[in-house]
DNA sequence: ACCTGAACACCGTTCAAGT
DNA sequence: ACCTGAACACCGTTCAAGT
């Protein structure tokens, strides 16, 4: 998020870590400069890429200083994860907003706010990072279950039943959930196909 | 699947390398050897578990020898891949006995051969280890799209239209995978309600 | 308070030498 | 043909010593 606080002072780069070490200069690095690398890392190369040395190589120092900061590459993981939560539990707040909106245009909204490229991105990531870290998998774990529930009262509001809202709320999240895991595999729908499915989701049997 | 092949006469082990050195007696090692093993850690504790050095000790012979049989790690997860392929393909083939069944029996039998027990690890372990390997990746898409196509047509054999099957049938498949990777999260769905999944999804709009 | 530098264990990889 | 044993590079971890 907060990238480019950094000055970038051009010196000529000797070696890429004599760079950052001459750009950090005299500053000294804390927790957050960590954790953030960390981010960084997962997000453009996973989990398994994330590596003290890559991590000591970005940030310019040596492993010895890593190991002040953290007991483990566990630990960071953790104090990753965590940081992560936090901001992560921000961004869910979107939803608290759409409570107010009328059904149809609730789902349509939540629609939109779970579809976005980047999103993918991030949650993919994520939910395989979730596989190995506990805190992670609970945090998403929390996430999923509120949007069924937001999903299924929404679906209550329109007049289903309790069971109909909940087959067809668990319906949908399993559908988004296997979307980001498996949307190479199929083709993807289009607009009027996805303008179809909601239709479909909404709609009373004969 | 053939795991209890080798005769275990028990001798005192001095050591687990020792006493599966023991075990195999005079006998020499093949490429499948290593690749069973592999699959084996693979379902047992998931792709990062397969080391050469565990596989070493639990066929009870030195890294040297492995690198006899292979050019690295890569190429013993790739030959793997392509055995598990080849396994995998024959399992999927009970699918084209059942294109002779009537629509709805057809629906409900490929819903019971998705979703047992077992076929959860498996899925989880073989699409974790498909982010990692373009083949396994590969079989992985064949079989999703074969499914895809299965279900599409029977829905068109059941009198829907083009675009109603393809929606019907992706939202089924995204809602399986979502199901394979998801299902820790929310509740897993009752008896009754994946018989209710089905009435739905078979249903004409009102 | 924060970091370097050298050390060690562990794993992947290579290769000459054994049977 | 198949394997051992020793070597090396790389990464995680520790710790005494530096500023």
């Amino acid at each position: 998020m907060t990238e480019g606080t950094r000055d970038p002072r051009p010196i000529a780069p000797v070696s890429k870590r004599k760079a950052a070490a001459a750009a950090r200069a005299t500053r000294r690095l804390g927790v957050e400069d960590w954790t953030t690398a960390a981010l960084g890392v997962l997000l453009r190369k996973g989990v398994a890429a994330i590596t003290i040395s890559t991590l000591c190589d970005e940030l310019g120092v040596t492993k010895g200083s890593f190991y002040w900061h953290f007991d483990g590459i566990d630990q960071l993981l953790e104090t990753t994860a965590q940081s992560w939560c936090a901001d992560h539990n921000d961004a869910a707040r979107g939803f608290h907003d759409l409570e107010e909106l009328p059904p149809q245009q609730r789902l349509a909204r939540m629609g939109e706010l779970l579809t976005g490229e980047r999103v993918w991105q991030v949650e993919l990531a994520v939910r395989d990072w979730a596989r190995t870290n506990a805190k992670v998998a609970e945090a998403v774990k929390a996430l999923d279950q509120r949007i069924f529930h937001t999903l299924s009262d929404t679906l209550v509001d329109m007049g289903f039943s309790t069971e109909q809202a909940q087959m067809r709320a668990g319906l949908m999240c399993f559908a988004g959930i296997g979307f980001v895991h498996g949307n190479q595999n199929l083709p993807v729908p289009s607009e009027e196909q996805r303008r179809e499915f909601f239709r479909f989701i909404t709609s009373k049997q004969s």
